[in-house]
DNA sequence: CGGACAAGCTGA
DNA sequence: CAGCTTGTCCGG
């Protein structure tokens, strides 16, 4: 186990200046307990209730416990993170006022306070994630021992032999194997991006006849024993034996806390399990950087790696004559009507209808005379003014043509277009479409969120990929391979029959490259290259500090060596360092200004 | 965070 | 100088 590191910035205990003479010594055992009040964010020293020794009370204190605490005249909650101390002299202590819960181990209360320190934030924000939602007072007993039938895979087993394993499964490909060849050698750890997938794969694991506790649900039945399955907060689950830890989609953005501190679900899995000396298993059909940087990944041959992602057409729309609103292509039309199977789903990244029109004869935008705003559409052929609501007949001013072309379609829009174009009822999908509607319909339009709402698909389109393909973004690359590895799982392997459909001008683009070779190797070179060219992760270390007190917190850093302070860009810093344990110690040594500040270590967007 | 208390401001 | 607001400090 790793030794504790001093945390001099996070928790101050005032510690006693080794008094010459102990006197007045107080009876009784002595507890330090960490307020679950952030603002506080410092321990103080309780009395265990005398009485406490006969009811059991006592005996179940320990480390971890959450306990309610007196402090200044109200009652609040927190963990005890010390036994046995010896309170600073000076101070009259109070007495512990309840015990409230079974919580987080002293090795999960370490694991915390590392991770407090690597992204610069507060221990109890990490032990709260730690804690059961509801009061624990028992554990309940463990589960019988299953061994997992069938016989164990040897890529499976192979993957569980080294500390750290990248594993690169396609994803039309179970990880079940992986998951039981992980419970023969015990109670196993595993995180998956979102709680619809650790619902499902739960259910899978419970089928395959092993005891599985799904977090944050089952706190007490994880502390039991058995296989404990949940999504990124799993990760300081805790867990009877731990015997190996498994991150699911390692690549996906989802296993990022996005509140503070924003720490990230693969970066803690592979500590945990070095801590405990067990395996950690990464796997993802595109390995991140951040993955690959414990060595290269373990795959499948290639062929069995071909099979489990589905067939991909890439429509070029350069030399295509455009349909209708631009946006939908002569190809489409029979993957659209259900030829190649339903259900149908198509995708556009953008919210609202029409938000952009340019007349079609003349080219200009169709813009508000006295706002200078863009004009929308409504349904009866006419123009209203956002500002304030004036409708107009949609003529051009300038040219007088009443034809318009949508420069930037809604889905609301492109939804009718479809309907139009496939001759059957479309579903537009958004947050608030029932499950119902889902279920039944053959023909779906949304946007990205629409490959979190469906199960299965025959086809996946994706109206328009450029703009992930061009975002200004660093992560651009990867982030549309997550989003085309969400689309792959709804349609299975190639043996499934599923279509993938792109539409793009940019049909060379390495990601669509990729794809459709079924082959993410391609995508490691060129982006290992362009992160190390603009010194970006995983060859740095960035934090972003944001809020009104960011301009403070920046003085007070000054000019550490090997670190460099970029911006304000937006009133936002960013603080760049060689590792990510370099920019912990230099964030952890600033003093902190009051008032409102996001340390953001490792940010997803700038 | 939320209470206590001190310092500063206002009105007569 | 009472009565109030605003700011700072501290909690075991």
């Amino acid at each position: 186990m790793a030794g504790k590191k001093a945390d001099p910035g996070q928790l101050s205990f005032d510690l006693p200046q080794e008094p010459a003479v102990i006197e007045e010594q107080p009876e009784g055992r002595v507890v330090r307990v960490l307020t679950d009040v952030t603002a506080i964010d410092r321990a103080f020293d309780y009395l265990v209730p005398s009485t406490w020794e006969a009811d059991g009370r006592s005996e179940a204190l320990q480390i971890g416990s959450s306990v309610r605490i007196p402090l200044a005249g109200r009652r609040v909650g927190g963990w005890v993170i010390a036994d046995n101390v010896e309170p600073p002299p000076g101070v009259k202590l109070r007495s512990l006022a309840k015990l409230s819960s079974r919580g987080p181990s002293e090795e999960i209360i370490d694991l915390a306070r590392w991770a407090a320190h690597r992204w610069a934030g507060r221990l109890s924000s990490l032990l709260k994630t730690a804690s059961p939602a509801v009061n624990v007072t028992r554990i309940p007993p463990a589960p019988a021992h299953i061994e997992a039938h069938g016989k164990e895979a040897t890529w499976a087993a192979r993957a569980l032999e080294q500390p750290c394993t990248s594993l690169r499964l396609p994803p039309g490909f179970s990880v079940l194997p992986l998951l039981k060849a992980a419970a023969r050698r015990g109670d196993t750890l595993v995180i998956v991006p979102t709680l619809k997938q650790a619902q499902r794969l739960a259910l899978e694991v419970r089928q395959a006849g092993l005891p599985v506790a799904l977090m944050p649900r089952d706190w007490a039945r994880a502390a039991a024993g058995g296989m404990v399955i949940g999504t990124r907060s799993a990760v300081l689950a805790p867990v009877a034996n731990l015997a190996a830890v498994v991150v699911i989609d390692e690549h996906d953005e989802a296993h990022q806390e996005e509140r503070n501190p924003t720490w990230h679900a693969r970066e803690l899995a592979i500590e945990r399990a070095r801590r405990a000396g067990v395996p950690c298993v990464l796997t993802s059909p595109n390995p991140s950087l951040e993955a690959l940087a414990w060595g290269e990944a373990q795959m499948l041959p290639r062929a069995e790696e071909r099979q489990g992602w589905p067939k991909v057409d890439l429509i070029d729309r350069r030399p295509d004559d455009p349909v209708r609103s631009g946006l939908l292509s002569e190809a489409l039309v029979p993957l659209i009507r259900g030829e190649q199977g339903d259900p149908v789903v198509c995708v556009l990244n953008r919210k609202g209808r029409s938000r952009l029109l340019a007349c079609a004869q003349c080219g200009n935008l169709i813009c508000c005379e006295d706002h200078q705003v863009p004009l929308t559409q409504d349904d009866q052929e006419v123009l209203i003014c956002p500002i304030d609501q004036v409708r107009r007949p949609a003529v051009c001013e300038s040219c007088g043509s009443v034809r318009f072309k949508n420069l930037r379609a809604g889905v609301t829009r492109v939804r009718e277009e479809l309907e139009a174009l496939a001759r059957r009822p479309v579903v537009e999908v958004t947050a608030d479409t029932p499950e119902s509607d889902l279920k039944q319909a053959k023909l779906l339009v949304g946007t990205e969120a629409v490959l979190h709402r469906v199960d299965r698909a025959a086809c996946v389109v994706f109206l328009e990929f450029d703009q992930e393909l061009l975002a200004p973004r660093t992560r651009a690359s990867e982030q549309a391979m997550a989003l085309i590895i969400r689309a792959a799982r709804l349609l299975g392997g190639r043996q499934d029959g599923g279509r993938l459909a792109i539409q793009t001008r940019l049909p060379d683009h390495e990601v669509l490259q990729a794809t459709l070779l079924s082959d993410p190797s391609r995508l490691v070179e060129p982006e290992t290259v362009r992160r190390q060219l603009l010194n970006l992760p995983p060859f740095s270390a960035l934090a972003q500090i944001s809020g009104a007190a960011a301009q403070a917190f920046i003085t007070n850093l000054g000019r550490p060596e090997e670190v460099d302070v970029l911006g304000p860009r937006d009133g936002a810093w960013l603080i760049r360092a060689k590792t990510a344990e370099k920019l912990a110690d230099v964030l952890a040594q600033v003093e902190r200004p009051p008032g409102r500040l996001r340390i953001e270590v490792g940010p997803l967007r700038s």
